[in-house]
RNA sequence: GUGGGCGUAGCUCAGGGGUAGAGCACUGGAUUGUGGCUCCAGCGGUCGUGGGUUCAAAUCCCAUCGUCCACCCCA
């Protein structure tokens, strides 16, 4: 019989990674409590439309990336590609709008259907932010130091920098697209094939170009910054002394496009050497016309996303350590009955131990075997001679300490330590 | 969607037409109440899958799936 094997890019999270996913998401979950942002849950499955009307029609992700399939009772539903949209969609329907000033974050599988590769899996992982209804540059800012901290407190601080673009308005990023394509076609002869491609798909994306001669090109093209209308100017002026005051170092990097249809104004990226080609670990920007796409009351937003698999490598690259061995191996020899006894004493008497009983018998050296192999500090055993005089013997397995024959008092109390 | 590398034991890999291998791991023993070091023995694979060529295929050919890396795109 042949056995069945996961999708194609959907992997498991084995034991041995669990814990280190575990600390990681336990950090991410600090930081963002405080901030005073508040945790909201929503489906995995959408209606369609929400990802068509949110993403953009002529986006690669809606185009030929998602999971899309027909509901039993006809309705087109796709499997979420990212999170915002779907937050928005929630944030409107639950009247969650009224009050400005929501700030919520989200965590959970997305799903791609792209070619796996390095930091790209078809079912990845985002922590995400949002903000809504408020306009002011100081929530960018409040934003990009919430990352900033995060990155402290995972210990990834030094493989990560800060990249910051605006898009400026809807209205002025769509007469910059002009210009730019208008500029792009006098040399379209001498771009490239995927530029010359992305002239009608996405034309701000060809910055990204690593074709030398597209470069050259590029070089020359109008700038968006110098497109910006007086407001988006003026905004990403004080967005820049904000970051200034706060100490947070950025590069501006004009060529800074967000994939995604609804960004506007302030986009920025915190970007690595060390993953390979998938540079980029969080991302985000403000979506001011989001809300309203979706149908609600015109409300400004602002957010950003987190790829897990990419800070769990990051983070692995470090020495962090998340432990994962019990502190305490009971070793019996009797009666299960005992062990397994013992063993629930021992968690009543010291909360929060780790302690592992051995299930499977055998010899005092076999158990004594997986008592080492397991990882524990100490073992406790319990053979004829314990249970008969109400004692158990605990050892040091990694000292020099010598063992000691003591009650289940005196061995509860060295293990509380 | 495109291109390239790789699929042989639980893991890391050798073998490139003629009986399926090593190291590590695992189980047991040397040591009938004590792990780690050592030694001995054992368990474990229709060589990713399907087809083809051949007297004979893990090996050559085709297809397919998976994986890795890059392009594209993105977190």
């Amino acid at each position: 019989m042949k056995s069945v094997q996961s999708v194609r890019g959907m992997h498991d999270l084995l034991p041995d990674q669990s814990m280190l996913w575990r600390g990681i998401e336990h950090t991410v979950r600090e930081v963002l409590d405080c901030y005073g942002y508040r945790e909201i849950r929503i489906p995995v499955l959408e209606k369609t439309d929400l990802f068509v009307r949110a993403i953009g029609n002529a986006t690669d992700v809606v185009e030929k990336e998602m999971y899309t399939f027909e509901d039993r009772n006809g309705d087109s539903l796709s499997l979420r590609p990212e999170g915002t949209a779907g937050v928005v969609r929630a944030a409107i329907e639950h009247g969650l709008l009224h009050v400005p000033g929501l700030k919520v974050w989200y965590h959970g599988p997305m799903f791609r259907h792209e070619r796996p590769q390095k930091g790209r899996l078809r079912q990845f992982h985002q922590f995400g932010v949002e903000v809504f209804g408020i306009e002011a540059p100081a929530v960018d800012v409040e934003l990009i130091a919430l990352g900033e901290r995060l990155w402290k407190a995972l210990g990834i601080g030094g493989r990560i920098r800060l990249e910051i673009n605006s898009l400026g308005s809807p209205e002025s990023r769509r007469t910059y697209r002009e210009k730019l394509v208008e500029y792009l076609a006098g040399h379209e002869d001498q771009l490239d094939d995927d530029s010359r491609r992305r002239l009608k798909s996405n034309p701000l994306r060809i910055f990204d170009s690593k074709v030398s001669r597209t470069r050259q090109i590029m070089a020359d093209a109008p700038r968006l910054t110098d497109s910006l209308d007086e407001d988006s100017a003026r905004r990403f002026d004080e967005v820049r002394r904000l970051l200034d005051a706060l100490g947070i170092a950025y590069r501006i990097n004009p060529g800074l496009v967000r994939g995604l249809d609804y960004y506007c104004e302030t986009v920025f990226e915190w970007i690595t050497d060390d993953l390979g080609a998938q540079g980029t670990v969080c991302a985000g920007g403000r979506y001011d016309g989001l809300v309203e796409i979706q149908g609600g009351r015109a409300t400004p937003g602002i957010g950003f996303a987190m790829g897990v698999e990419r800070l769990v490598e990051l983070v692995s690259l470090e020495d962090a350590q998340f432990p994962t061995r019990p502190a305490v191996y009971i070793v019996c020899a009797v009666d299960p009955e005992h062990g397994l006894a013992l063993a629930e004493e021992i968690r009543n008497r010291c909360p929060g131990l780790e302690v592992a009983c051995d299930l499977s018998g055998g010899s005092f050296k076999s158990q004594f075997k997986r008592a080492d192999r397991s990882g524990a500090g100490k073992a406790l055993v319990l053979g004829e001679d314990e249970l008969a005089d109400n004692m158990v013997v605990i050892k040091d397995l990694r000292g020099e300490t010598a063992q000691q024959r003591l009650s289940l008092d005196e061995a509860a109390g060295v293990l509380a330590r």
